[in-house]
Parts: structure tokens; sequence; C-alpha cells
RNA sequence: GCCCCUGUAGCCCAAUCGGCAGAGGCAGCCGACUUAAAAUCGGCACAGUGUGGGUUCGAGUCCCACCGGGGGCACCA
């Protein structure tokens, strides 16, 4: 600890003077200053002096530099561990009750923070501190996911090294959220730059690689997962060939292999593998990218460089094993609906069927009758409509097109079919060639279906006959198998290229009357056109014919069952500097090795320049050249990898910035560990499983962050995890238990004459909503906050203006925490007013002193009614926090603060009290400084927090509207342990309802609703 | 084109199981304080819930259609 001034060395009891802010500054200077600002007006007139000790920003800032001082030299915020390092140093167990509120870390990028940064990162630290001060044990923090383009592009520009970079812009974060007051545990905050995480980070890549997916294998032990498969050690991999208790697939022997052959097997299993595989190559970033990093109009989500798909050699990770996982589990997850349909959208599980189309002696094809035994295999989502395929598509790429294309087109062919070609080889080739020069651009903007037919016909195996078979670029190679049987009657896209190509189209499916003849009908209803003599769908509903044709496939060797996921492994290699290293080398032959763990972190070496090679962005045909290779001497070590030292060559690549936010929640619970990436007994402690609740897999109890991490993030770091919990590394099955996705603060924009953006803080707006700039009109236009909209408001201006509680108010206070909304700085002096009017309740603005709470009246009808509001109010916070509804626990506040105001009188200690701690989770600096005035020494932090009396929160009477043909006519007040029938006669004799009937002609009410505490109804 | 979310005072937002449309804040107006202003304090007013139907004793809330705003997916067979 750094400071003396604790508790018990500041202040006495409430009422005296002195206090945190007394003790930082004296009161003379606290009016002085004010005075100084006060004479600066434009008026020029002598100020009158605002009251010395009014909770102005100058006070407040003191107040809050005081009490965050205080938090961190008295580690307030110090969650404790189980065991380790962050264990009680007395070996006092933990609590029971625990929680971990996480928020997405922010990348420090070099712009800093703007108001809408901390939005997320206050609703959990108010959350966090409900829960501290109900007795939780809370863990809270904050890192920073710190690999990332920027650094490494400024680098790039200027030769400063990545690191000077963003250890700068984390100094940078790190001060402007200090001011916020965020109940953090600093020994807790990483950054996935640090060497130490990287060492992990390295250390559970090597896992992966030193693993394969055994679809075979029962679940881990306590997984609650439905279905086999699970990860496993790729030594049991090796064990089992070598044993022959598992045999290859092509029948050779495994002793028959050479060590690299074994290799190439043992490889071809890894959780974390090197494969030739289509990427996205952006050659405009020197650099592959994922699927994910690529926008729909096929250019680079960063730097909008146009993307190329092509063949080359990277690394991937096995996501697709994992896919069953990842979409039935997220049933078992407290996430948003709509992140939860992303990521099955994402992951796009489909069940179907492949057929297998055998070749017809082409009519046209030059040897008559084919001999090959060429084989079309389809998957399809609807093998139930298979009478009803009259045509097959292959996608261009398809291997089997050169073979199966026929030398001459047949007589009379349709010219729509031919492209124009005189033979089918020209047609085919004339098409690929223009397909492959068709950007993923070009093929979204143009839906118009073309293709060419190859020549071929191929037989339908349910219905014998002969069908044409063509190449079109609306079938993709990469989903399926890259062809498609055509179903135009019941399939969209294939009636299109039916009605272009003049193909006959047999309905299978009974359309509803009316339904148009030229459209395809997608619906349900009874099968027809569907039989033959040994299969007859006729009649049957959809999956009764899916499940019978499908058996009728497989027994007859012309198809199986099959679930398609539109989900691809995922790109795990980048063309970069400033990532993890992979802790992998080569040998001689070629093959990789794991570092050993002794050899991690395996870290960056010097580079004089950070760029990949510059190449043409629009040039898919360059191959990238990763800045390590630059490395001359790192890129090559003598090692013992068991066999004697040996000269090994390094991976060049790097890991993409997805990494080290795959596990970092796993690393806060452990951050000092050296050991382990985390001891299991702290895993356990803050992430397993609840065994009260069925299903639950354990993970984060709050993770809040933006939308925009739906697919990416949350979906690769839920495959880490569940690898990592199969290899016994963790016990908890899913990362973030609870997921929240906090609303964005936009802000307007201005524009002048020119389109110029003006400063949006010192537009005006008039009474009749026209908005001026130095006098000027000025356009609006309503979006993100940014420098170039020149709309920025940061935390800093705002600390300094009014104070980080009245700041972490206001933003609290503005709607519920998931919603977007507008910034208005001038509605901040709202948030001011309360905090204002709570200080004044406690501390006279005067003189400074703390009034005397203890001489306020307790008895009588106004004492009274002001206890039942605290404790309706106790009980609404309550709630309100609860269910992160801090806005109405504001709104309930500010009632409370203001119906005591209005009573003129001094508060009560009773009330006082409460409303002090009520308001803590919100604006943690003057509630403290309050309560210490009220003669506490111990930080308010870990509570108490007040409790509601349930005897007071009983109305003695309730007023009831009562309605007659649903107008309210009259109010009655009633008992509240009044019966129904009592409440019934007392409405029907009301004057009012007595006239109101009369009025009606009624003199018995044909029916009387009464709902218990709410209202009566009267049916005349 | 398909799917999801969302429309309540001038603005940001409340309203539990369908039960009196208003908790709170900003802005506005009036007043107190002030020589005056700012700040502060007290008070007042403001919508019938995007539109049109339906269910119900009763609809902001449930159902249908449409309109506006936001987001996701987009030839995935």
């Amino acid at each position: 600890m750094t400071t003396q001034r604790t508790d018990t060395t500041s202040s006495g009891p409430a009422g005296s003077a002195p206090s945190g802010v007394a003790d930082t500054q004296p009161a003379a200077e606290t009016a002085a200053a004010t005075e100084t600002a006060a004479a600066a007006t434009p008026a020029g007139q002598p100020a009158t002096e605002t009251p010395p000790y009014r909770y102005t920003a100058e006070l407040a800032n003191q107040i809050e530099r005081y009490w965050r001082d205080y938090w961190r030299s008295n580690g307030t915020f110090h969650a404790p561990n189980p065991v380790g390092d962050l264990a009680p140093s007395d070996g006092a167990p933990v609590p029971s009750d625990k929680c971990y509120v996480l928020d997405m870390f922010p990348y420090p990028s070099g712009a800093g923070l703007h108001v809408g940064h901390p939005l997320g990162y206050i609703g959990t630290d108010v959350w966090a501190r409900y829960l501290r001060m109900t007795g939780h044990n809370v863990l809270h923090t904050l890192g920073f996911d710190s690999f990332g383009l920027p650094a490494e592009q400024y680098a790039i520009r200027t030769g400063t090294h990545p690191a000077v970079t963003t250890a700068q812009n984390i100094k940078r974060y790190r001060d402007q959220l200090e001011l916020l007051g965020l109940g953090h545990d600093e020994r807790r905050s990483v950054a996935t730059t640090d060497p130490e995480f990287v060492r992990w980070t390295q250390w559970i890549f090597t896992q992966l690689f030193e693993a394969w997916f055994d679809p075979d294998a029962d679940p881990a032990p306590g997984g609650g997962q439905r279905g086999k498969g699970r990860a496993r050690p790729i030594a049991d991999l090796v064990g089992e060939f070598e044993s022959g208790s598992r045999q290859l697939a092509d029948g050779r022997a495994w002793t028959d292999l050479s060590r690299t052959e074994q290799a190439e097997i043992i490889d071809g299993h890894r959780l974390a593998y090197i494969a030739e595989a289509p990427v996205n190559w952006a050659p405009g970033l020197g650099t592959v990218l994922s699927n994910e990093e690529v926008t729909a109009d096929g250019r680079s989500e960063i730097g909008n460089f146009p993307v190329f798909r092509r063949n080359m050699r990277q690394w991937m990770m096995r996501i697709t094993a994992y896919g069953d996982r990842l979409l039935d589990d997220l049933d078992r997850l407290d996430w948003p609906e709509s992140v939860k349909s992303m990521q099955r959208n994402w992951i796009g599980r489909s069940t179907g069927a492949t057929v297998r189309f055998g070749q017809a002696g082409s009519p046209g094809a030059a040897g008559g009758t084919d001999a090959t035994g060429a084989e079309i295999e389809v998957y399809t989502t609807r093998p139930d409509t298979l009478f009803g395929a009259t045509y097959l598509v292959l996608a261009p790429e398809h291997p089997l097109v050169q073979q199966l294309t026929a030398d001459a087109w047949p007589d009379g062919v349709d010219p729509r079919w031919t492209g124009g070609a005189d033979t089918p080889r020209q047609a085919v080739a004339d098409y690929r060639l223009a397909a492959s020069r068709k950007s993923d651009l070009d093929r979204q903007e143009n839906k118009d279906k073309t293709g060419v037919f190859t020549g071929a016909y191929f037989v339908n195996p349910a219905t014998g006959k002969q069908i044409p078979v063509f190449i079109a670029d609306y079938v993709l190679m990469g989903y399926g198998t890259g062809a498609i049987m055509a179903v135009p009657a019941e399939d969209t896209r294939d009636i299109e290229f039916a009605q272009a190509f003049g193909l006959p189209v047999i309905p299978t499916v009974q359309r509803p009357d009316g339904f148009p003849d030229d459209a395809a009908y997608t619906g349900s209803g009874p099968m027809i056109n569907s039989a033959n003599d040994e299969i007859d769908l006729n009649g049957k509903p959809a999956e009764q014919a899916k499940a019978e044709m499908i058996e009728w496939l497989q027994r007859k060797g012309f198809g199986a069952p099959r679930t398609q996921y539109k989900l691809r492994d995922w790109l795990f290699s980048r063309q970069r500097y400033w990532g993890e290293p992979f802790p992998i080398v080569y040998d001689a032959d070629g093959i990789a090795h794991a570092l050993p763990d002794d050899q991690l972190p395996l870290t960056l070496p010097e580079l004089d320049d950070y760029s990949p090679a510059k190449l043409d962005p629009n040039d898919p045909n360059t191959e990238p050249v990763p800045p390590l290779g630059k490395a001359t001497e790192w890129t090559t070590a003598t090692l013992d990898l068991g066999d004697g030292e040996q000269t090994y060559t390094r991976e060049l690549n790097v890991m993409p910035q997805w990494a080290g936010s795959c596990w970092y929640e796993l690393r806060y619970l452990d951050p000092t560990n050296s050991k382990q990436f985390v001891a299991p007994e702290n895993e356990r402690y803050w992430m397993g499983k609840n065994a009260d609740v069925a299903g639950d897999p354990g993970g984060v109890d709050l993770y809040v962050g933006g939308v925009e991490h739906a697919v990416l993030h949350l979906l690769y770091a839920r495959f880490w995890h569940k690898a990592l919990f199969d290899l016994g590394h963790v016990s908890s099955e899913e990362p973030f238990r609870r997921l929240f996705n906090q609303g964005y603060i936009q802000a307007y924009a201005y524009t002048d004459e020119r389109g110029v953006y003006v400063p949006a803080e010192e537009v005006i707006e008039d009474p009749a909503n026209v908005f001026t700039y130095q006098g000027k009109p000025v356009e609006r236009e309503y979006g993100k906050m940014g420098k170039s909209l020149n709309n920025v408001v940061t935390p800093d201006d705002m600390c300094a203006r009014y104070g980080a509680d009245v700041f972490r108010l206001y933003e609290m206070n503005m709607g519920p925490l998931a919603d977007s909304r507008p910034w208005q700085t001038r509605d901040v002096v709202g948030s001011q007013r309360y905090l204002q009017r709570l200080w004044r309740l406690i501390v006279d603005e005067n003189t400074g002193e703390t009034r005397d709470v203890d001489a306020a009246a307790t008895e009588g009808p106004d004492a009274e009614e002001t206890r039942a509001l605290l404790h309706r109010t106790i009980d609404g916070v309550r709630s309100d926090y609860q269910q992160m509804s801090y806005n109405t626990a504001v709104a309930k506040l500010i009632v409370l603060t203001n119906h005591v105001t209005k009573g003129g009188g001094v508060i009560s200690r009773e009330v006082a009290e409460p409303l002090v701690l009520m308001t803590a989770p919100l604006a943690p600096h003057i509630a403290e400084e309050l309560w210490k005035r009220l003669g506490h020494n111990a930080s308010l932090a870990h509570g108490p927090f007040p409790q509601a009396d349930p005897a007071l929160l009983v109305q003695e009477s309730v007023e009831y509207p009562i309605q007659v043909k649903g107008k309210v006519r009259s109010r009655i007040s009633v008992p509240a342990d009044a019966d129904p029938a009592a409440i019934e006669a007392a409405a029907l004799a009301d004057p009012k309802i007595v006239e109101a009937l009369a009025a009606q002609g009624v003199s018995t009410p044909k029916k009387v609703v009464v709902v218990p505490g709410r209202m009566v109804s009267i049916v005349p």
C-alpha cells in the first residue's frame, strides 16, 4: 500500500468537517476555483458565489480522486481465488457465492475512447458492484486484445515497433478508464501481447496440434452432449495405427509406410493442421483471410481490398468436427436469440441425402452407350422430390466435367443449350473460362441463370429416364458435392434455369388451388407423380416421403443419408508480423513438430521492415511473402526434439487476431500462474457447471459486449473451449454461459453548406428545430461517433465537466443497456442535478458540514409515508439491479430523493443511509464519500445493501378504478385485504356507478369482473 | 427476396400475468432567489401509444395486414 489515507486515519464521525475531500483540498481553494471560472463568464459581470461546498465538477473530481486512490491502495476489488498467488494469504476459504462478470475486451486503438465505448463497462461495473454489495465474491477486470493490424500498419509506415505503439495505446486506454472508477481487480488485467499470455496461447495451439477428433469416441466425462465424438490426444491415434487396432482407410499397412507418409496420415487428423485449401487471398493486404473476414461482396473487411479464391497451403483449425456440438449446445446457453440464430445460420446444418446418377448411353456421344460407368453424386435436402429431377447441374469447376463432356452435340440440340459453340467441349471450355473470371461480386449482382449443356445424359434412378447434364455457375463447388439434381417444380433457382433453357417441369408435390403453374412450389403438400415398381410416395407427406426415399436409395445402393454444413474449417494462418508466432518447426523432411513447452513462448524476431511484400491488390496470382521470412537468423533453430540435435526451420506465418480472444477469459482466472494456463481449482470455482441447474454448461456468469462479435469471436472461443474440455483442461463445456449485447451510443453530426462537418458540440438548436453553427444553418445527420464526423465526445471531457459519477449515472439513465441511443451532452445536467440534491440532503453546501441526520423526526405521518416509500424503493431498486434495468432504478432513486427534498426538513439516518447505499453501484465515489460522512469507517463496496421490510410493502388500503363498458367512471378505496365479493359490493354501491348504470337503464349488471389489487370492470 | 428486432409527449425513455397511458430525465412555460443574469429550487403544461382490422368486460401489451426505423442472411441445393 502506498497511501496512509485510509478510513482510520482520515475521517471523524458524521457532522465533523474532515473527510476525504477536506483532506485533499481546503474549502477555500474550491471556492476560489469556482469563482475564477464564474468570473470568466461572457457577461463580464462580477459573479455571485456558488455555495462553496456545492457538488460541482471540481468537488466531484476531488472526491473521485480520493476514492480511486483508496480503492487501489486497499485492494478493494481484489477477488480471492481458491488456490495460487491470488488465494487468501491466511488460507481462508473463498465464499461459495461467486460471480464472474466479463466485458468483451478492447483492441487499444490509437484514437482512444469516446463516450460510447465505456457503456458496457459501466453496465457491468454497476452489476458487479451490486453483487459485491450483496455478498458475492465478484471477479471483474479488463484486459486488452492487443495484437492487431493498425499497430502493424503504423509500424510499416513509421518503423515504430508495434509493441511500442501497443504499449502507448494501452497506457492511454488505462488512463481514460481509470477516471471512470470501474471496480476492476487490476491484478488480473492481461494483454494478449504479453509474452506470458502468448506463451499460453501457443501452448493451447500445441494442444490442438497434438489432438485429433474421434467421431466414435464417447463424450468426455461430465459432458452434456447428445451424440458421440470428442477430441483425443494424437498419441492415441498413433498407438492405434501401430498396434493395428485401427486400420488405414486405403488398406495399406501402417508399418509399410515411410516416416513421411505416416506423418501425412497423422497430420490429416489433427485439430490444427496444414492443408492445401481454397483460401481468401487479399494481395492488397498481403495476407489470406478467414471466410468470416470477407464481406458479402468479396472484399476484405479490413481495408476493403479485393479478395480472390485460390488454393494455398495454410494452417487450418478443424472447427467443422464440432459443428454438431456448437449447434446443439446453443440450446443450453442464456444468449440473445438473435446471436443464436446468427450462429445457427453460420453453421448451417442441413439434412438430406446424396444420390448417385449413372451415365446413360448418350445419344449424341461418339461412343454410343457409355462404358466408363461414370457417376455423378449430388447432395439434396429434398430426396422426396427425386421423381421430379429433370436435369443435373455441375459446378463449372467440378472435376468430372472434363471427363463427361461429349465430343459433339446430339442431333437437334436446343440452340439455347450450346452457348453458341460448335461442340460441347468448346462450349464448356468457354463457359468455364468466363466463370473463373467472374468475381464473387459479379456473381452476386447478376442472378440471371446461365450455363451450357455438356452433351452428356445420366439416368434418374427413380424414373429410369435419361436427363441432360449442364454446368452452371449457380451451383457452387464449395457446398455439398458441387453437383445438384434439379427439381424445377419445387425449387426457385431450378425453375428459373429450366425456363431459360426450356427444360421439362414435373411437379411432385400437390399444389394448393390457384398456385401459378410457372412458379416453383416450395410449400408442403401430398406427393404426386412419384411412384415406380418398387416405391410409391404418392399421397404421402414430405417427411415420410423423404424417409422412404432414403431407405430405398440405400437399399438399391443409389445413395445415403447425409448431414451437410455451411461451416468451413477455420483458416488460421496470416502472413503478418504482429501476431503470435506458431510454435512449430519443420524437420529436413518437411514434417511439422510442436515446440516443447519449455521453449515457449516463442517470441517475435526484431525486424527493420514489417511489411509483407508489396503486391498488386488486383492480381490474384501473387504469392504471399510472410514478414517473418526476413528475419534470417530466426527462421532456423537447432533443437533436440528427441532425435538428437538437428536443424529445423520455423513456421513463418503468425496466428490471426482471434487467437488471444479465444481463451482470455480463462487467463483472468489465474493471471500469474506460471505452471498452468489456469489451475483447475480456479477454473472450477469461477466457471464450473452449476449442479443445481439441469444441463448447465458452465462458463462466465455474464458476458457483455457488442453484437458485432456474434459469429467470429463467439464461435471460435466456443470451439477452443470445447476442445479444451475434451482434453480435460477445463470443467466447463462453454466459455460464456450468459451473453448480453449492449446497445451503441450514436451521435448527431452536422454539415455546413459546403458539406463540411462542423463541431457538433457547438451547434445550436433553436425552438423551431433549426440547427445553426456560428449563426449559419447546418444539416443534421445521425450515426456513429467519429473523428471524421467532428462529433466525438470523450469520457475525459465528461469527467472534467461533470465528474465520473455524473457521467456514469447519465449513461445508465439514458435507457435500457441493450438499446442504442443518441448522445446528448445537454441532457447530462439532469444526472448532475440528482447527485447535487443527494449531496445537499446530507452536506450543507455553505459550510461543508455533514447534516445531523440523527436529529430528524422519525415519527409521525410524514415519516411513515417516507418510510413506506423508502421500502418500496428498496424493493424496486433491488429487482431493477438484478435485471440490469438501471434506468428505472435511477428513476426510483430520484423519486425518493425528490420526496425527501420536498419535505424540506433534515433527512433522517433511516432514509439517508439506504439512499446512499442504493446509489453506490451507479455513482460509487459520491456514495463512498457520503457513507463515510454518515460515520462509517469501512468502504461500502462490500455492503451492506438495504433490505426491504415486507410488512411495509403492504398497503393498508387500495384504490380501485371502476370501469363501466371499459371506461373509468369512478374510484373506490377499500381495505387491502377485502375479498372480491366485498369489493364488488362496494363498487356497485358507489353513487357514480349507480348513476352510470341507471343511465344505461340497468339495475343488475350482466357481469362484474374483479381483479384483486387492480380494478373492477362492470358490463351493464 | 427471406428471417429477426423495433415504433408511447418536441427529445431520451417507464408502464409486472392483458387491468387507471406516465416513473424519471432533457427541452418549454410560470414562479422563487438576484439590481440583472447564470446556477439552484418550486410549480405547470404536453401524447392516447406508426396505420387499419380482430379477439376481450377491458389492448401500448395478444392475433392479422400494411407503413416507417434498425440488424442479419442472400443462388448453400
